[in-house]
DNA sequence: GCCAACGTTGGC
DNA sequence: GCCAACGTTGGC
């Protein structure tokens, strides 16, 4: 069992979105190490905070869980998508994404603000890589975050 | 393979 | 809207 962190903007898709349909397959990623995480390394059932990003208050909103494998994201192959990929070929495709499920939505988010002066949570890649939109938590900052979350 | 230019992310 | 950090592109 992973737990990962994956960054949306809530004006795009917020934790709320994702509690309405369910399920959503994780669209528009276009950095290859977030990529290689959702290809290479996410398994069913993995563990996934929902951070919001470019909005009033960043932070952790939500809980998810990885529901499928990584398919070929198919906004890559659409024109028309502005996340359209004019190398990217449906024999070999360039971007891929896992299927996300919601789990929960939490009660008290914990914003950006608060992580930052948590202790425990300095080398989050958050703070170590901060344009990466999907990455990989410690066991432990995963419950220290849910913890702050209570 | 280096590195400058450029584009994107995302907090503030 | 600004700007720092960082990733990607492309010339050489």
């Amino acid at each position: 069992m992973n737990y990962w962190l994956m960054k949306t903007e809530p004006g795009e898709f917020s934790i709320d979105d994702l509690k309405r349909i369910k399920e959503e397959p994780w669209t528009g990623v276009r950095n290859y190490q977030a990529r290689n995480y959702m290809r290479d390394t996410m398994a069913v059932g993995d563990a996934v905070l929902i951070y919001h990003s470019s909005c009033e208050v960043p932070g952790v909103y939500g809980m998810a869980k990885v529901s499928h494998l990584a398919e070929p994201d198919a906004a890559q192959f659409d024109p028309k998508s502005k996340y359209y990929d004019a190398k990217a070929r449906r024999e070999a495709p360039r971007w891929w994404g896992v299927r996300v499920r919601f789990v929960k939505k939490l009660a008290v988010p914990v914003p950006l603000s608060v992580l930052k002066k948590d202790k425990k949570l300095q080398k989050m890649f958050l703070f170590t890589n901060g344009r990466l939109s999907v990455g990989a938590v410690t066991k432990a900052e995963y419950e220290r975050i849910l913890a702050l979350a209570r």
